[in-house]
DNA sequence: AAAATTTGGTTACATTTGAAACTAAAATGA
DNA sequence: TCATTTTAGTTTCAAATGTAACCAAATTTT
């Protein structure tokens, strides 16, 4: 059968991928939440897990460490995140939440929320559950 | 329950689409073709249809017009593509692609699948339709 | 039919991004 | 223990990207 771009996998992936992007800063703009969604990332990650350095958070929000150097800054800057030398390592720096981000956080939760609601509207929750198996895989299957 | 973010459906779409790109990449790479992922996209679509406009292929390929031009100068600059003033419309520029640039979607072809079947190695047909579908209905839900 | 608006495309400029160089500290190893 | 290599993070510089201004041609409005 021919190749068709747009009924491919990674069209698809593609386009939900900025789609989903574009809605989510959408919502985020109009809440009045000046955050990017890669910095969300790093705030709800942190939220989960404090005291992270910079290098672990690069890796869980698959950013390399000019960009989390950049983000640090920014949120730190806006007092949401702070820096703070590790005694053990001293070239580490470990993040913390600040209260104003875990209010910020709180914040941004409903706002995820929204978004991913809007998105998997009428989506059955098996096939949900199947679509992010396949995607799953597929990362795995591609990582090496 | 909590909201965990790499179980979300929007870091799973970004992550794929990520570590496709990469791969895909990759196999351009190895295989010795100097075009990126995006001129792919713009090559592909102009086998399918030739005599498009820039715009009309900024559509396709989810490029605003700018990056379209670009591509397209790049991709005229290699002789893999030509532009065609469109005598009913002296505004537009019809792309067509030269023979070089039909050889070189039939090179690129392999590539593409090969980088696909990777990717969805041990994925069940009928799972990966369910995933697709499930793709397609978000996309649906979000564009507005 | 002239004026105003829209559309297709390009160019110029600012911002973002990424790669490589760099600093400081830790780990390895002779 | 001193030299070498690796790691964490920052800075710098070049390339890619997006935004806005722009030109020319077409369309719409009055």
């Amino acid at each position: 059968m021919p190749y068709v771009l747009h009924e491919s996998i990674g069209y698809l992936v593609r386009s939900v991928t900025r789609a989903l992007r574009a809605r989510f800063n959408r919502n985020l703009e109009q809440a009045g939440l000046d955050v990017t969604s890669d910095q969300w990332a790093v705030l709800v990650t942190l939220q989960y897990g404090d005291g992270r350095s910079q290098s672990e958070l690069g890796d869980v929000v698959m950013q390399d460490k000019t960009a989390v150097t950049r983000m640090i800054d920014d949120l730190e800057r806006r007092g949401l995140v702070l820096r703070v030398p590790d005694g053990a390592d001293r070239r580490r720096r470990l993040i913390y939440l600040t209260a104003p981000g875990r209010a910020m956080v709180q914040r941004l939760l409903p706002v995820v929320d929204a978004t991913l609601s809007d998105a998997a509207e009428g989506v059955p929750e098996a096939d949900m559950q199947v679509c992010k198996a396949v995607l799953r895989r597929i990362l795995g299957n591609l990582e090496t």
